[in-house]
DNA sequence: TATAATATGCATTATTCATGTATCTTTGAT
DNA sequence: ATCAAAGATACATGAATAATGCATATTATA
């Protein structure tokens, strides 16, 4: 019972983009060997990450040369559960059907976890990526220094 | 992001044998045998859930000829937040160390994504064994009849 | 037109969970 | 006593999925 790595690569991924919010355009152009450098992290994975971030509109990416990728909404409008449902994908976290389970039209569990589950979310929709920049300068000196 | 079938299985090993709670103690005495054809699950596996069962004192185990396994205490004093937690392990829900990850000292998110946890287990706390055998009956007669 | 960036699909590896096999130990029945 | 039936234990194998790698297409700019 973990999220995934591809899940954690776009929160972290986010908030190297949000220290950077605020900057000049050209500063804030961000490009895929930037991230894998500073989180020492292979490209192909964040390649993949970075699109999925795309596709959902938290970011904008630029293709070509001088091309790169910057938030595409302010920080306190990007709210984790959000995110975190989209990257991690939102299936129950439990399974009755693989194997079917003979218990299944008596069970009481299932319900109980979806709505754990739910509430899990519901606390992190209290959040938004300007909260995981509280201490921005500290981010901003990590990542400049880091790579 | 999903329980285990472990962890599953064994809440389906719970709820069997609440069924048959308060039953004669011969007719309280299941097997993994038992189990595993009501459910059409592998002795392999549920052979482990039972020991661990049994290690957290949930069920008692009898060896040998005519053994078995019945609960150890009554539906409602087996919290589903303890099972849960005990079955599934109680490692945190986000990897900040592998790799490790540079922006850790200034990071916000372990921090809420482990409080999320903790909501969830909180939720689970609320329930019982004895909420599962709601429709104790319908259960019984799933049961008897599968296999 | 060359180059540097993301986009995309497919292949491979690694990890973890799930399952299988074998054998040991315990206990009750014959 | 011995046998058989049960869980206990250790180790091996298989399956699923996540993570990573590789190759190439597409796009945009200098």
């Amino acid at each position: 019972m973990q999220l995934k790595k591809y899940t954690d690569y776009g929160l972290r991924i986010l908030m190297y983009l949000g220290a950077k919010d605020g900057a000049e355009a050209h500063e804030r152009l961000t490009t895929i060997k930037d991230i894998c450098e500073t989180f020492s992290l292979s490209s192909n994975h964040v390649n993949k990450v970075v699109h999925h971030l795309g596709r959902l509109q938290l970011i904008e990416t630029r293709r070509g040369k001088n091309g790169g990728f910057f938030l595409a909404k302010a920080p306190n409008e990007i709210r984790l559960d959000y995110v975190i449902r989209q990257l991690e994908g939102d299936e129950p976290w439990i399974e009755c059907h693989n194997p079917y389970c003979v218990a299944l039209p008596a069970c009481e569990l299932k319900g109980i976890v979806a709505r754990g589950k739910e509430l899990f979310y519901d606390y992190l929709r209290e959040f938004t990526l300007a909260d995981l920049l509280k201490k921005r300068g500290q981010l901003q000196q990590i990542f400049s220094t880091a790579s």
